[in-house]
DNA sequence: TTATTAATGCAACAATGTTGCGAATATAAT
DNA sequence: ATTATATTCGCAACATTGTTGCATTAATAA
């Protein structure tokens, strides 16, 4: 098993999303780093990120990738069953934690992840 | 008010679409039209399509989109607040048409559109 | 302090999506 | 059937996003 590092760019990569109100691109937290390191690292930071569970992904209605940080989040138990709000007017995404949709699947089906997007106008927009 | 036409290409993806049982990516779209036109064209159809409202878009949560024919929307009435399953094995993703997760939003957010997707196994993988 | 190997930077590439513009063509009008 | 007109198309060029290989750097354990 591979053991993972604290490097500078993993730290500060996760602080970016930690101190973020909405989640944050590839390309927004490259902004931030301000060329702290390479958008290679970037993505593999975040790979890794994802893979420790610091983090969650959401992918919006558009096909735009964003990642946001895990507050409630143990390495044993996730729960990324809350729904993101995407706003069409500033494009901010926001994990709405408390939000859960209930469903039933049919028979048969197995499942593992869920992304629920719901886009439309946030309240700093309306 | 821009007056739409019926070509050659838009019939042929459309085809492609309600024909398929799954939902499709621009990709497999291209490969299936054999160089009946350019990417380009697909890629503009598949807007048109989408404003019209003969077909939806979903994206899947590792970024990949992918658009589905409308089978119980009228042109007033949609409704794609249904769930769509992706299978980790076979990359297929299908509209359960019937299966849709019932949620309540904060005061204040507007709702226009969702995109609900479940990952995991499908029958046919398991 | 040294050894090990995960992590990084760089270059190159692949996939996906967008834009401008002249040419082609679907539709409406004659 | 012919013409007018505006939508649609193809092509080229570009932008964005994500991936891979490999030599170098650096975090951690010994």
């Amino acid at each position: 098993m591979k053991r993972k590092r604290n490097t500078i760019a993993k730290a500060e990569i996760l602080k970016c999303l930690e101190t973020s109100q909405t989640a944050l691109s590839h390309a927004e937290i490259q902004v931030l780093l301000e060329g702290l390191c390479d958008r290679v690292t970037i993505y593999r930071v975040l790979d890794r990120l994802l893979e420790e569970g610091f983090i969650h992904k959401i992918s919006n209605i558009d096909g735009k990738v964003k990642y946001a940080f895990c507050y409630k989040c143990t390495s044993e138990d996730h729960h990324h069953n809350h729904i993101h709000f995407s706003c069409e007017v500033c494009n901010s995404i926001t994990c709405l934690e408390e939000i859960k949709p209930s469903f039933q699947l049919p028979e048969r089906y197995k499942a593992k992840e869920v992304n629920f997007t719901v886009s439309g106008v946030c309240p700093n927009c309306i």
